[in-house]
DNA sequence: TTTCTTTGACCGAGC
DNA sequence: TGCTCGGTCAAAGAA
């Protein structure tokens, strides 16, 4: 697995490998991951060690399977979509895993003020908004809970928000619906993928319903919205986009989703293993490369939605702001205090079933979030790092039983289950830390080292550039790339901030060296490549970067981790093993926010 | 006429 | 080397 913006996992029901980042609620107490079990959470927000690149092309229904074992109702937040432009790096990557200590409830996590330290929010790496600032955590949450049972009743369905959402709600705002949404206004909400698919409605059960209570309990603050709106924090991005946008989003309006972004179908298939054809989508912004694919149960209900990339280009303006403002506030959200546009669109937010939320501002690749213990597990699973994972039941299969284990039923039985959403923010053509981008085209188990090597080829045509991505076999966290050639072009426009070349990293490729990189973090990105070392071959004392600290040590290291002193990430397990203390984690916070400033 | 969706064909990666 | 399958293309039709 590769990463993990962060999940909340109160079962401990975590891992630290595995293809994606996201964020996962799980109730499971069942550890099978048992370093997760006691968390450092700044441990987990720093736990980056994604790949770069996070092939979450299925997030299977592991959550299922958990909640079919443990017979819990999962609340299940399940993502986020993928992020806009990077603007400005989080101090925290996206990439970590929130994970609750077993003896912790989600409440009590929730009011850590980890958790709170807007130092530790990470944006949406789909869409940039700042979700966990956003987070009234404890009120909202406790008010989701009690609640839940109240929105049984009271709701006849659950349903997403409609295209005609104002832009005044686009992003950055999540509201605690339980208490501020009358039910009818509710009934309201419905979620189009398009003006013809406003059948595209979640599900009626009471796992959807805590989806729903999770996303309540997510509201930003108006600190978040103006870190989001600072145009320091964009470096003039938006402005950049100037007229284009307004033409672009005044003719895409009625195509847009209920993620604010404009969607083109370009497919549909009917995978194996799955009764459910799934769709494929593009972003019909010029050259952005973000994809999702929509899967969709024989009743039309949304079981499944992945996010690829990640949008180069902040999201789309409504050019029905009034309406949208009317609807914002009839559905008791805050509204937008300004006037401007974009800072409108980034203030603004309202949650969606599915747990997608809104933003321009960019996080950065190789992040994705989803919110669901399944994603977890099945991410890791499809990821290179969960070759071994068990993982093979074919869906299908998995509905069924699932359906006559827990009450959500196979497709067959009508019964509904909530929309899974994967963000995929790295696809197999994106931008890896680097600058360039990449497209994969092979993934390989090398000897002396578990974990796959993730093959690269630059897109750029004609560029001969290869690299491949393998993580340390001692710390997970740590990735070693290597490139093999030159290349013959610049670095390919940046989304949005210019050239991501790195230090080190020449634009024009001294390319048959090893730079060592780490493509996890963030934050950590721009401070990699800092080794280079002119050997044509792949020498195994790559310096490398941890996501931590982005110290760069060797691979030599990396499998000595005792004598690097590796007290904070050396071994993958140990920081997640002994702590249980906020002020620990606090500290350790501190210390790593140290520690990257520094780089 | 334009835009979007549908759908069969094609491509390429993986086995 | 051929098969399978997921993803994409692109023509045709619908709105």
């Amino acid at each position: 697995m590769a990463s993990s913006p962060g999940s909340l996992d109160t079962s401990a029901n975590s891992h630290s490998e595995g293809s994606s980042n996201y964020f996962s609620f799980n109730t499971n107490s069942s550890s099978r991951y048992p370093f997760m079990t006691s968390s450092s959470l700044t441990d987990l927000l720093a736990s980056s060690d994604e790949e770069p690149n996070n092939h979450i092309t299925n997030n299977s229904k592991l959550s299922d399977r958990i909640a079919e074992r443990t017979g819990s109702g999962v609340p299940k937040f399940k993502s986020i979509p993928p992020p806009s432009l990077p603007l400005s790096p989080p101090l925290v990557s996206p990439s970590s895993y929130f994970a609750i200590p077993a003896g912790l409830s989600p409440a009590e996590l929730l009011d850590s003020p980890v958790l709170l330290n807007p130092s530790n929010i990470l944006p949406s790496p789909t869409t940039g908004t700042f979700p966990a600032q956003a987070f009234n955590w404890k009120s909202s949450y406790g008010d989701s809970l009690q609640n839940v049972k109240k929105e049984d009743k009271t709701f006849s369905d659950f349903s997403f928000q409609q295209p005609a959402r104002p832009p005044t709600t686009s992003t950055a705002m999540f509201q605690s619906s339980n208490s501020t949404i009358q039910p009818e206004q509710q009934q309201t909400w419905g979620f189009q993928e398009s003006a013809k698919q406003d059948a595209f409605v979640s599900g009626k059960n009471g796992m959807v319903k805590m989806e729903y209570n999770s996303n309540s309990m997510q509201s930003f603050s108006p600190e978040i919205a103006a870190i989001q709106t600072n145009p320091q924090n964009n470096n003039g991005f938006q402005s950049d986009y100037g007229n284009q946008q307004q033409q672009y989003q005044s003719v895409r309006e009625q195509r847009r989703s209920e993620d604010g972004y404009n969607w083109r179908k370009y497919g549909q298939k009917q995978v194996k293993g799955s009764e459910n054809p799934r769709s494929y989508y593009k972003c019909t912004y010029p050259n952005c490369p973000t994809k999702k694919i929509l899967e969709r149960s024989l009743d039309g209900q949304v079981t499944e939605i992945v996010y690829k990339g990640s949008h180069n280009h902040p999201k789309p303006q409504s050019t029905r702001r009034s309406s949208s403002s009317t609807t914002a506030s009839n559905l008791g959200m805050i509204p937008a205090p300004n006037s401007n546009p974009n800072e409108i669109q980034e203030q603004s937010y309202v949650t969606h079933g599915s747990g997608q939320m809104d933003s321009s501002v960019a996080t950065p690749e190789n992040s994705s979030i989803s919110i669901g213990d399944d994603d977890f597990d099945s991410q890791r699973s499809r990821s290179g790092g969960g070759d071994d994972f068990e993982e093979d039941e074919p869906e299908a299969k998995r509905w069924k039983r699932e359906g006559d284990n827990e009450g959500i039923s196979a497709p067959g039985n009508k019964a509904v289950r909530e929309p899974r959403v994967v963000v995929q923010t790295t696809s197999d053509i994106d931008i890896l830390d680097d600058g360039y981008r990449w497209r994969k085209y092979g993934q390989k188990v090398v000897k002396g080292n578990p974990n796959p090597r993730s093959y690269y080829k630059c897109t750029y045509q004609g560029c001969p550039v290869r690299k491949h991505v393998e993580r340390a076999s001692h710390d997970l966290r740590a990735v070693i790339t290597t490139y093999e050639g030159k290349h013959n072009h610049d670095v390919p426009a940046a989304r949005g901030a210019g050239s991501r070349s790195l230090p080190g990293h020449n634009n024009n490729g001294n390319n048959n060296s090893i730079h060592a990189a780490m493509a996890i973090r963030p934050s950590a990105v721009n401070h990699v490549f800092n080794n280079s070392i002119d050997n044509p071959t792949r020498d195994q004392r790559v310096p490398t970067t941890t996501s931590e600290g982005n110290m760069p040590f060797t691979l030599e290291m990396l499998q000595s981790p005792g004598s690097f002193g590796f007290s904070g990430f050396g071994n993958l397990m140990g920081p997640y093993m002994n702590q249980s203390s906020t002020d620990e984690v606090f500290s350790r916070a501190k210390r790593e926010l140290e520690v990257e400033n520094f780089w």
